[in-house]
DNA sequence: TACTGACATCTCAGTATCTGGGACGCAAGG
DNA sequence: CCTTGCGTCCCAGATACTGAGATGTCAGTA
């Protein structure tokens, strides 16, 4: 996913952003994430910091800076580790949450059902805007248009606006369904889609109708 | 303003962002801007495109990426001139259109008067968000608390929601006064700060009966 | 109370990366 | 056809960045 642009620099600097964005905190998290050396992580986090990519909290923690789009959205992740184990235990399938990050979508957040039959996709993976239910919804929920190459259509996504929620049937992956709703932040900015995602022989062709509600319900509790 | 961070090649990169930001959007404007040479502008723009926080249109022109918080923003700059210039000549007062950037607020476009008793603030200059309407109204429509020193309150802040707009008398400046608005973008989210300022003695101790109407009327324009 | 371990911050010699002058390609205008 | 301006790319040389290690701080424990 994350590519090398040729200034070195700045892919290590991005590498930091990264990891605050997908919940380390502390230097030495940084420094875990990023494999970099905990002297360059560290001078790197007080740069963005001074150029307002990141800003720090009183006891030392970093967080994304007003600059970032995800800026003010660190304490989501936090609130959303017992909201999708919940909405694990409700519906019986696997809960992530998505946020947007240009052309992909990164998990940043999950709760997995363990064992058995199940759809897994761990922390920090990154997928494509062109296919399942979390992707029509972060385009949905930000007027964006489907990407080349999409499985849905435009005429999709306004129904996804109209419902407030999407599903997807084999879209990402053969033999998965999943159903997604937005979150939004402060002044109704969208910053993330809850997702539940399993076998398509549970969760039949029309997903939303057994997990929409609880799906609904989970993003506004996040919201 | 702009400070160097002690990473040369991010200080680099964040007055190319910088430029895109205040409306370069060619090569040769960005390199103009920076003062870099057009070889290390143009490695540095293509490098921070690979990472989402600069785009490309299709003619080759530089716009700020999805990374961003003013990512899809600078449509409105070009929009703004006619709005501030109408904005101006209805009040007969300076017009203004300021962005927030990290803990100040950044004059990107302006309609100045051009003679006679007048408060010009030039474009590119930054200011403190401790004072001023624009400050208070971009604090208070993104859920931000007064920084510390601000020459107003949280309660102000409540008052500047419930009612939609903001006055100051005196705060940035002895002698002026100001009235701004909130500016929307996509999915409501807040992307600037309209407003008029003058001397307090046309402006009066409540600028706002005189000029909300008509900055409201701008702001809602560019929304 | 003193010690230990973990973490954050800082230094600076060595080196890997970045720089920018200039070459090249393209397009528009005279 | 020639000139000019712009965008893209190359690579020798310069310098900024790296990271091992020193230092300081603090919480926990013996």
């Amino acid at each position: 996913m994350e590519q090398t642009s040729g200034v070195g620099v700045l892919d290590k600097a991005v590498l930091v952003l990264d990891a605050v964005q997908t919940g380390a905190h502390s230097l030495a998290a940084l420094t875990q994430a990023t494999g970099l050396s905990r002297a360059t992580t560290h001078r790197l986090a007080v740069a963005l910091e001074v150029h307002q990519f990141l800003t720090r909290e009183g006891d030392g923690r970093w967080r994304s800076g007003p600059r970032l789009v995800t800026s003010g959205t660190d304490a989501l992740l936090e609130r959303a580790a017992p909201v999708l184990a919940r909405l694990r235990d409700v519906t019986g399938e696997s809960a992530q949450l998505y946020r947007r990050q240009g052309d992909l979508r990164v998990c940043v957040a999950a709760a997995d059902l363990g064992s058995g039959l199940r759809d897994t996709v761990p922390v920090g993976v990154a997928l494509p805007m062109t296919a399942g239910s979390a992707a029509q919804v972060l385009l949905a929920f930000s007027a964006t248009e489907p990407p080349d190459g999409a499985a849905f259509t435009e005429r999709t996504l306004a129904e996804v606006r109209r419902r407030g929620w999407a599903h997807s049937v084999a879209e990402r992956e053969q033999g998965v369904a999943s159903v997604s709703a937005p979150v939004f932040g402060a002044d109704n900015r969208l910053v993330g889609a809850v997702s539940v995602s399993g076998p398509l022989k549970r969760l039949t062709r029309q997903p939303g109708r057994l997990h929409a509600g609880a799906v609904l319900a989970a993003a506004k509790e996040l919201s």
